[in-house]
Formats: structure tokens, C-alpha cells, sequence
DNA sequence: GATACAACTTAAAGTCACTTGAGGTTCAAG
DNA sequence: CTTGAACCTCAAGTGACTTTAAGTTGTATC
């Protein structure tokens, strides 16, 4: 039975759709607070933390920068701010998660359409005779040529990072 | 002029909408053949290469994972490998981009409430009252204390480069 | 032919945001 | 009191590049 209440990590984690390394590493850099630690060891969390890694799991989710997500939090959780300032950040993250929407839009349109194109054409043959497959290869870009990553824009398309 | 005749790595990663280095990198895990070497040192692409780095290119667009192009690619090139297999890798890419979308939306939504709060709640000035999604954030702001020093030549105070 | 300079070369280290591993400690159930 | 899951710390590994350092080649101009 749990006489201290609160959550222990992997609860927190649980709730939050995370992980408990993940957490840990969060505290480390200083994204998440250093919890209560009541008795031994053990980090003990609330539903404030719940709330605050569900937050920040969503923002990484869309690959904001962990400097992002980090300006947004505290953002949210400081009352000396200036309100305007507040609202004005709050609003550019909204545009960029607006962009983001379309062009995550554009790309499952164009994805369902490779995999119809597929399900159409390619009925069980060669894979050399993929019709689909083929015109990845051919010239002409599907969007506009990738720019050098340096003057990458402030929206990009996908992460180049992501991992799965 | 080009008595040699052959793109050079610069022009081949122009063509093809990606860079020299990522070229480089490229043939050093195997995704590229290790191109002819006429002459000097330096490395000469022909129209084959350019159609099959822009392939490439174009499935990191589609956030493929190197492991799924390189399976891609080697199945572009068996003409007794099954069309279905490239239906198969195409539809989970749609699944996952389509999950991305669902979550994308609730992220915007909470984005959206935040920001018709402030716009409502602070009209203005230093608001020690402005605390809109206060219970995201309760346990007060966090800041970027001490880091692993990892980290710390990252990241000064302020975000230098910012990616995104 | 000399010279400047961009574009090329390699190898190695850095980057981001975790994830995994090793080796040990704590805690609730039986 | 023992078992075993869940916790702890610290270090190293991962993916997909990118950057850096230090040297070489190719071409255009003087």
C-alpha cells in the first residue's frame, strides 16, 4: 500500500506516455524539477507532473526542439511574465503547429495515394515492374528540392532526426 | 571544361536535392555504390546515379528509415521480389503518419485554448494574474540550471542556433 | 608557369534526444 | 524473510547525419 502518497516514476511514466529513463534524463537537463524524495530514494511525483510530461511528450511528439519545449513550459509556469509576451509566444508556436498540420496533411495525402497506386497496379508482380515505386526515381521533385539544411526554414517538413 | 566526362559529387548532390557530405556518408554504409575514380581522386556520378540518389532522397522525404530505403532500394532491383512488400512498407508509413496527425490536432487544440485565454484573461500589462494553463506547469518555472556538462557547451543561456 | 581559390579528399569528432547496459538498492507481496 | 519487480546512478551506444581539421585537385586568371 502506498503510505507516501504519490507516484513513483514508472506510474508517472505510465500516465504520461513516456519512460522512466526518459524522465530521469529530463530532470538532468534541467526540463523537468528535482522531485520529493521521501523516505529512501525513490522520486515521488503528483498530477501537477502528470499534466506538465504530458504537455512536453506532445510538443516532442512534433519535434519541437527540447530549447522549445523548454521556453514553452516555463513560459506557461511563470506569472511574472509579461501577458502579452506570453500570448504572442504562445501564438507563434500555434502557426508553426498549423504549418506542420498542413504539411503532415500534404504528406499522408500523397502517401495514401503511393500505397492506392500500389494496391491498383501492382497486383503481386516483380517488384523491377512496380509502377509506383518507379516514378520515386524519376526526375522532378514531389516538393520543392531540399534546401542545404543550413538555411533550412523555421518549419520544417519532417525531422531528419526521428527515429523508429 | 569536363574532359572527363561525369558529374562531380557537388553536382551530383545538387541534381539530386541532397548534399556532399550525406553523398559521402551514403556509400560509406553501403547505400551507394562506391562510384568510379578517374584521374585524380575525386569521385564521377552518371544519370543512373542521380536517378537513384533522388529515389533516395525522396523516401528519407517520406520519413522512410535507412534500413526500409536500403530495403526499398535492393527490392527495386530484384526482379523476382514481390510488389506487395512495397505496398506493405508504403501502408505503415500511412499508419504512422496518420497517428502523427491525430496527435497533432490535440496538440493544436491545447495550443488554441491557450492562446484565446490569454487573449481573453490579459489585456495587458506585467500580469502577475495571467496564468492560463497554470495546473500544466504548477510546480513554478523551470529553469535551466545546472546541466550535465554534456550539455552545457550546447546550450550557453540562449538557444545559438536555432534548428527549429 | 605561377597563383589564387573553390571544390574536392579523408578521418574523426560532434549533434540531438534519447536508449541501453552494468551493477547495485528499495520495497511491497507472499 | 525471501523473492522479484521496480527503482537508483553512471557510462556508453544509437541514428542519421553534420562539422571540423588538414590536406589535395581542378580550373580560371595573370
Amino acid at each position: 500500500m502506498n503510505i507516501e502518497s504519490g507516484l513513483k516514476i514508472g506510474a508517472l511514466a505510465r500516465l504520461a506516455g513516456t519512460t522512466a529513463p526518459t524522465i530521469r534524463y529530463y530532470e538532468q537537463i534541467g526540463l523537468l524539477p528535482r522531485p520529493v524524495r521521501p523516505a529512501g530514494h525513490q522520486r515521488r511525483y503528483d498530477t501537477a507532473d502528470v499534466q506538465r510530461l504530458t504537455f512536453i511528450r506532445r510538443c516532442r511528439d512534433f519535434d519541437f526542439s527540447i530549447d522549445h519545449v523548454r521556453e514553452l513550459v516555463s513560459l506557461l509556469g511563470d506569472p511574472s511574465s509579461d501577458c502579452k509576451a506570453v500570448q504572442d509566444i504562445g501564438q507563434s508556436q500555434l502557426d508553426i503547429v498549423r504549418a506542420k498540420l498542413l504539411e503532415l496533411r500534404s504528406l499522408e495525402k500523397m502517401l495514401a495515394e503511393f500505397v492506392d497506386r500500389c494496391a491498383k497496379s501492382c497486383t503481386g508482380g516483380p517488384s523491377s515492374r512496380c509502377r509506383p515505386l518507379a516514378k520515386l526515381a524519376r526526375s522532378g521533385p514531389v516538393k520543392p528540392t531540399r534546401r542545404d539544411p543550413r538555411h533550412e526554414s523555421l518549419v520544417p517538413s519532417q525531422s531528419r532526426h526521428t527515429k523508429r
